[in-house]
Formats: structure tokens, sequence, C-alpha cells
DNA sequence: AGCACGCCGACT
DNA sequence: GTCGGCGTGCTC
């Protein structure tokens, strides 16, 4: 990787003779200070590197990684920018304005954080600056300041045991793996086994001096392993990067992770993107899971940055997930990455037929709640009821979906006398007390229970499977198998009214064995992950450019259609292709991407969009 | 974003 | 010839 930055699209536009514009003859490279600035603006035009002149009076407080503001001549503007490299000359064509000011000398994008940015947003036809939005917290200037005036020294080290997983992250291998299947105590309360996995993982890298970064999909999963942390070694290094938390405390993390290391940073997918000069290991919890898309231009998933930064970074990588995707089965069988172990302990799956007269709950799953009944809690998954259904009950409208209300109201009547309670989008609640009572969840929102679930009902399997989505059968082997792991060690796990491969890999707990099966019928359909898909959207005439560039590096149409005040085009090709794609997508965003308004008083103009890797490519 | 430049149609 | 509308391209 170009440790200054590579200025590719521009670059191969002028060719290997130089500037089109002829300015090259009349420039000569000139010797003096200059510093290669990335500015902060989503123009796709601008998204390269700038070459400034660093004035004498500056020389001393410029560096790699400060925030600058400088001159961006048309209009007199000034624009806010990072360094990223200090260099003697410069090819730029005519002068060079001198840098305005520097807003603080804190050197809060690391070199190799850049890096990373420029790789992703080359991925995904994006811009640099929109990439460094999500690696950069917004600039507190009190803390700022403070931080800048404090002493520095390095964390004491610490005393962990030995981990031979840690050990083999160390040497930047790329290891796939399944966690421990059932809840843990520490000294905080009871947490999945998955965080007190990583926990241990994490306090082995930070022992041998390095640090490690875990993203996970949501605020339930931080705080679990932010428990398992809290209770080991590693308590005193734990830097929590989470875009909800004041932006105070978010950019006191990020300019603590600057220092030398080791660090334990744990946080959502932003953390991903994290400064760690002393990075071990990179783990990703739960890739499969939706809440690891990124919703912002360009899109790119945890997983795959942390694929990017593993590459360029050396560090180990770590991807643990409660059951396996595809897309990482696929990583595994191409050699790219290596499987760890067997899984530790593994819920006991009885797959019950539906009942033959219809009720709600077969009797043998109702016998396993009246018996688990009578020692603790007992957990019953539903599906997402969604808006739509519940409004459409609230209104007495038929038919009336199955819901958690709904379910916990029947089960309420069929267990006379023991509690019920519900956890869904509405009603969060991270844990339960003990004692016997009915826990009624819809998938993902699922509380944990003391010593784990004295039996597990998923009650609405063959309704989820119905779900339209490429990935419905990975997505209910996770939902179930997240839901399995919250039973205790010897309690049953009722899958109600699914036959099949993937009832079967839920029983056996081999989800990757149902995951490569997946995989093959995935290559022969020529569907994700074995193809990647491109979405554009915008103005006809673009996109139908954009589209016949497509095709020219071997990109070809699977589905078109208009869209509001235009065209939308996905397209599939080759993983080989990628780099081509994204090149050719590039160029017609710097053509068609900005707005070309009309006169005002107007809807906003249609303009060109390109999204690499939908989730769903309707 | 906002400004210069240049190409083409309509005018003194 | 030349004025000016607006589409196109550029910003170190």
């Amino acid at each position: 990787m170009d440790g200054a930055g590579s200025d590719t699209v521009r670059d191969r536009h002028r060719g290997p003779s130089g500037s089109p514009d002829g300015f090259e003859a009349t420039t000569a490279r000139r010797r003096e200070r200059v510093a290669k600035v990335v500015l902060d603006s989503p123009l796709p035009r601008l998204d390269h590197l700038f070459d400034y002149r660093i004035p004498t009076a500056l020389a001393e407080e410029v560096a790699p990684g400060v925030r600058v503001k400088v001159p961006l001549r048309v209009a007199g503007r000034v624009a806010d920018g990072w360094v990223v490299a200090i260099t003697d000359t410069s090819e730029a064509p005519g002068e060079l304005s001198p840098i305005d000011r520097v807003v603080s000398t804190a050197p809060v994008l690391a070199p190799d954080v850049w890096a990373l940015a420029r790789a992703v947003a080359d991925r995904n036809a994006g811009v640099a600056s929109d990439v460094l939005r999500l690696a950069v917290p917004k600039r507190q200037a009190r803390v700022e300041q403070r931080w800048l005036a404090s002493e520095r020294a390095a964390p004491a080290p610490i005393e962990a045991e030995a981990d031979p997983l840690a050990a083999a992250l160390i040497e930047g291998r790329r290891i796939a793996a399944l966690p421990t299947a059932h809840v843990v105590e520490v000294a905080g309360g009871w947490v999945g086994g998955w965080a007190v996995d990583l926990a241990q993982v994490a306090a082995a890298t930070a022992g041998a001096g390095r640090t490690t970064i875990v993203a996970v999909p949501d605020r339930r999963d931080l705080d679990q392993l932010e428990t398992a942390l809290l209770a080991g070694p590693a308590a005193g290094l734990v830097l929590r990067i989470d875009a909800s938390r004041p932006p105070a405390a978010r950019y006191r993390a990020h300019l603590t992770a600057l220092e030398s290391g080791p660090h334990v940073i744990i946080g959502n997918r932003s953390a991903i993107y994290a400064p760690a000069p002393d990075l071990g290991a990179i783990v990703v919890w739960e890739e499969a899971d939706p809440f690891h898309q990124e919703p912002l231009a360009p899109y790119a998933g945890t997983r795959d940055v942390a694929l990017l930064r593993q590459e360029q970074s050396g560090a180990g990588l770590l991807l643990l997930s409660s059951s396996r995707s595809s897309t990482v089965q696929r990583l595994v069988e191409l050699g790219w990455c290596e499987e760890w172990g067997a899984p530790r302990g593994r819920p006991e799956v009885v797959l019950t037929p539906d009942d033959a007269r219809g009720a709600r709950i077969p009797s043998a799953a109702y016998r396993a709640l009246q018996q688990g009944l009578t020692a603790g809690p007992v957990l019953v998954q539903v599906s997402k009821p969604g808006d739509a259904a519940l409004r459409a009950l609230r209104a007495g409208d038929a038919p009336v979906p199955i819901d958690a209300g709904r379910t916990a109201h029947e089960l309420g009547r069929a267990f006379p006398g023991v509690p019920v309670i519900v956890a869904d989008g509405d009603h969060v609640r991270d844990t339960v007390d003990p004692g016997p009572k009915l826990v009624v969840a819809t998938r993902g929102a699922e509380p944990r229970a003391p010593g784990g679930y004295r039996a597990v009902l998923l009650l609405d399997g063959a309704r989820m499977l119905l779900r339209e989505s490429l990935w419905v059968a990975e997505d209910c082997l996770r939902w179930w198998s997240t839901a399995a792991m919250l039973a205790a060690p010897d309690a049953p796990v009722h899958l109600v009214g699914v036959s099949g491969d993937v009832a079967i890999a839920l029983a056996t707990w081999r989800s990757p064995d149902f995951a490569a099966r997946q995989l093959a019928d995935r290559r022969t359909l020529r569907f994700p992950p074995t193809v990647r898909l491109a979405a554009a959207t915008g103005p006809a005439r673009a996109v139908e450019e954009l589209v016949e560039a497509w095709a020219a590096v071997g990109a070809d149409v699977l589905s078109r259609g208009p869209e509001e005040r235009g065209e939308r085009v996905v397209v599939r090709f080759p993983t080989r292709a990628g780099r081509r794609v994204a090149e050719v997508a590039k160029e017609a965003l710097i053509r068609h991407g900005s707005a070309r308004r009309p006169k005002p008083p107007a809807p906003p103009p249609p303009v060109l969009r390109v999204r690499f890797d939908p989730h769903e490519p309707g």
C-alpha cells in the first residue's frame, strides 16, 4: 500500500504521458516543504490528494494526521482536510497555495487508518472523506486540549493466561471459529460464552503487548463483552468506541487509542477503523448480523473492512460467529481463512413437528416448557411482529398475526399463575431474574437468564423461513443458534415445525457443513457470495452509460427497472473483476455524481449513486 | 459549491 | 462580427 495514499483514479486518467492539459511541460518540479492533504469533501472529483506549501511559520505544527484548513481557490473557499504525508516535491501544476492553518497538532488520522479509508473507498467506488467521517470522530476542542497537555505513559504490562488462539492471531493468522455455546457467569453477571472467549483472547493479546479491536453488532453485545473484559486482567485497558456515547467520551477514547498500547478497543462497526499503533488482533463477532452493514455511503460492512485491515496491517483476524455464514465458509474454502477448533458446548436441540391438530404449541414442546418451569425461566422465540401487523391487530383487522403479544396471551392461559414477560423492540430487556417465568421474545430481542433458560422453544421457524431474502436460511440458523445458546447446558431446545437441512444443521450444531452446501448451491446459481453485486440508481442516461462501462469489464445485468425520476440497475460480477468494476463506477460518479441543479424551487435532481454488495438485490 | 470558459444561436 | 445563455470542468 502506498503510504502517501494513492491518487489512483486521477493518475490513471492522465495516463503515463502525464497531464492532458499540457501543464507539465512548463511546470518544473519544485523543491519545498509540501503537505499532501485529503480534503473533507464528499465530491468525487475532489477525492484525491492535494499539494499545499507548508509556510515556515507552520513548519513545526504540520505533521501527518493533523487537521488543517486549506484554501481551495475556486470561490475563495477554505476547506477542511487532513495532512497525510509530507514531501519535498510536487507534481501539481502552477503555484502551490499555502496551508491556511493547523486546527490542532493532535495527529487524529493515523497513517494506517488513512490507508484503510482509501482502500475501503476504492473498493466501493466511494469517497475517502465519507469513510473518514466514520474513522475520525468529531473534534471536541476541550477534550483535545486536555489530552495534548497531559503526560502520557504506556499502560503497565498485564499478566494474562497464555491462549493458543491469541498466539495464532498475533502471528497474523486468519481464523473462523464458533464460540462457547452457553452463558457463563463472570464478576458482573451472566454473559454469553462468546464474550468470555473474546475477553480471554483480548487479555492474552494484551499480555503480549498488542492491541485487540473487537467489533460487535449492537449495544447489548457490547455490554456483555465489556462485562466479561472488566472481570478479567485486561480491565484497565478497555476503550469503548461506541457511536451512541457522548461525543466527548467518543473523542477521548479515539485520542487514547492513538497512544501506544496495548489496548482492548471494543465497539460497534465504527470501531473497526480505530487507530491502533500496536495492533495484534482484529475480531468481528457475528459478522453476518445486519447491524454490521454500514447505512452510510460507501456502505462498507464491518467484515469487509476487517478483511482489508488485516491484509494491510498483518494483524490476526478472528471471525467468531454463533453459526457459520456462507461468506465466511467461502473464505475457509479458498484457504484464506483457517477453521479453529470445535465449538465448546452444544445445545441439546429437539426437532419437533407441528401439532397435528393445529395447536400453536405441539404437546412435546408444551411438556418441555412445563418441565422447565419447575426449575426456572423458559424462553419462547417468535418471529418479528412488524409494525403493520401490530397496527392491524390494534385496529381489529383480520387476519390476526402471530406476534409476541398474542403468543404471550395464549401461553399465559396455558400456564395460569406463571408470570409472562414480553421482550421485543418496544420492550427491551437485557436480562431476566431467575425463577419460573415465561419469556416471550421476538428474534434478536431475547434477554439472558442467569444460568440459562430451563427450556427454549423456537416457535416460528417455518414462518421465519418464508421471509423473502437471499440469505433467509443462514439468517434463520443464526437467529435460532443465538437463542439456543441462551439455554442452560442440559436444557432442551425445541425447534418447532421445521425439517430438512437447516433444521439438521441446528440439531447437529454443524453450521459449517450447512454453509458449505449453501455455498455450493450459490456457486451454481451465480449468487453472492460466490459473485459480487453492485447497484446503481440515477438518471436513465447516466445509468445506461455506467451499464455499458460495467459490461466492458465483466459485469452483467441481473435486474433493471424504473426508479423514481430515473432507473435502477443491479449487476453481478466475478470477485476478480471487483477492482475494475469499482474504478469504472468511480469514473461515472465523477462525471455524473454531483448535483446539476435546475432553477429552484425544483425537486432535488436525481443523482447517480452506486452501492456495492447490496444485502438484497431487489 | 461556485465560478470561468467556450460553443452555438440570435442580434446590432 | 459579437453578445450572452448555459453546459462542462476545475479547484493543489
